[in-house]
DNA sequence: AAGCCGTAGTTATACGTAAAACTTCCAGCG
DNA sequence: CGCTGGAAGTTTTACGTATAACTACGGCTT
């Protein structure tokens, strides 16, 4: 009988099935086959169910000396994208009968130099997403499996990566304006030192060099929509060469730009083309309709795990870019004049 | 000397510093005042320093018998209001030694017979929103401290509950749009049976029982953009006597509300006012800007584990509603006619 | 009849930590 | 001078699990 007030043990699982503790442990990890008669390995499993016997995962980790939890980094939570991300980590993860814990980016959680306090040791791996850069030198120390989301394949040596394929959603907004008869580009960039928005720039103007008269312009702005509204209403204010197509860094920040153009009275998508990359619930919830870059989150979460698998069991992350997809809407048309 | 490739324990810090390991665990539990000489001390954390130790929580938490974690229950991340409560909820945890696991609702996550997969055990207590419903009989049968957000307090026995005051924000609401002169309400309620939606059907249609003249109407939509707008259309196709207010469960359904007006050519706010609750950023990224009702979701997060850390010291989680605020924007507007 | 093997278990141990109980030494007091 | 008491440690144990190593026994082969 168990003392009350405690949680059951294997040893009381043990008692009341009259068997030794050993004996449960087997039964219950499943390593019975020929070590237990089918019999007894049944009355062990009464004995368990009964008591409400859960094993206590604390003794279990440290004799294991592994957790089965790994940890995914994320910038804040302050769009679904990232949930997205866990939501598809954490389905691929209890298939494999691992947990997620998700830590979004410290900005005044707790001690910023210890992003792990609650994690520490209690991990076998990290998924951690490019944009959470201050965490990572502390990963680093720790020299766990480490899969990096959306980050430079050359920079993160050891790491496995697994990325979206930006570049190419960019490739295509661009061909689509540029087939509109666009020329003159305003870049809103994302404020903030990360891969994911570094290949922005660098394909948008990549592929703006190679147009006769294409002329390109950058805006940075914070990621949140009031910050995007301000930097674009500045820079759209040139009156002579404004640009006809402003190409965002994500969704939120064409929301901005809409709410800047509508203070400089200019009209989306007949004076003003706008394009998104994310595809959130937001980008349809404006109008007009945003067109923007659809990104998988879930599929790039999946994917995320899987590599994080693989490098666990020792087996080769290979790593493939993930599609993304051009979803035309309202908010792009013939480039004026 | 800790063998390689393996992290140091604290008996590796013990043979470094010339000391037991018990010595080791005093001070570095800063239990060492009168046990052990401060030069001892100051041996041991340089030699911790030095070898990079690192507790094995494992050990630690199979010893205490405690894990300094809980688990926060919240539905899906859809939008930030949850990351919000989570941020407040870390933050004040983090401060007490405390670490927060995040549970988002399954929703094809995982087994759903077992929302605590990766928890189990290993929790000293739970805070959990009324929307996460499924999950709660799970909870109570592990009979953990626990903390319900947003719920009725008279149907969670021997839980805390923290609640918002929804019914003060419905009441600032109805009577904003009452002084503006409007008469016919639509209420589009969102279609999960959770305490904190009853509270708003109940509040309005408490205000407007005691104002002559009053209707009241109510359409059922899935927390969605989408949805909102397919019910909201067909409510508001009802010509005659159509509402001229729509009061909203939150804000997707707001925005959903807007596409709708646009497909039956009504103009926002000019022949339709519209309301919403939560102020997310989506609130100013539709125009015209929402009315809306202002949940302070990190103070939510915060008071919820507030409650909980008194529930874990036998204090009181003495409970109070947290007070919200009605933001008037662009989307309401004197009744037509 | 001796040896062997498969079945059905048990006993013993290790994981790393925290803390209770014990030891040793020395200073100070009566 | 013997005794007390505090300082500064150490030794030991327990937490609950998984598993390696061991035992006991009956049936079968040779």
């Amino acid at each position: 009988m168990p003392r009350a007030g405690t949680r059951p043990t294997s040893r009381d699982v043990a008692r009341a099935a009259g068997v030794s503790q050993a004996a449960v442990s087997l039964v219950l990890g499943d390593k019975w086959r020929g070590r237990v008669s089918e019999a007894t390995a049944e009355r062990v499993r009464e004995a368990a169910r009964t008591l409400g016997y859960r094993p206590n995962l604390a003794a279990r980790n440290l004799r294991l000396g592994r957790t089965r939890t790994v940890l995914l980094v994320v910038p804040a939570l302050t769009t679904e994208f990232f949930a997205g991300v866990y939501t598809g980590a954490a389905r691929v993860a209890a298939q494999h009968g691992f947990g997620v814990v998700l830590y979004p980016s410290p900005e005044g959680i707790g001690p910023a130099r210890d992003p792990f306090a609650s994690a520490q040791s209690a991990l076998d791996g990290v998924i951690a997403s490019s944009m959470a850069a201050e965490a990572l030198t502390a990963i680093r120390g720790d020299q766990l499996p480490l899969v990096m989301l959306d980050s430079d394949p050359e920079g993160s040596v050891g790491a496995a990566t697994v990325n979206l394929d930006i570049a190419g959603g960019v490739r295509q907004v661009t061909d689509h304006l540029l087939g509109l008869g666009h020329r003159r580009f305003l870049h809103l960039a994302a404020d903030v030192a990360s891969w994911t928005f570094e290949v922005r720039a660098r394909e948008l103007a990549a592929r703006l060099r190679s147009v006769p008269g294409a002329s390109l312009r950058t805006a940075q702005a914070p990621i949140s929509i009031r910050g995007a509204e301000a930097s674009a209403e500045a820079a759209l204010s040139l009156a002579p060469d404004r640009a006809t197509a402003v190409v965002c860094d994500d969704d939120q920040l064409a929301a901005g730009v809409y709410k800047a153009a509508r203070r400089l009275g200019l009209r989306v998508p007949e004076e003003l083309s706008v394009t998104g990359i994310d595809d959130l619930a937001l980008a349809t919830a404006i109008d007009p309709e945003l067109t923007t870059v659809r990104l998988d989150a879930e599929l790039f979460g999946e994917r995320g795990m899987g590599a994080l698998l693989a490098v666990l069991e020792g087996r080769d992350p290979h790593a493939s870019d993930i599609p993304v997809d051009l979803v035309v809407r309202g908010s792009t048309a013939r480039a004026p004049g």
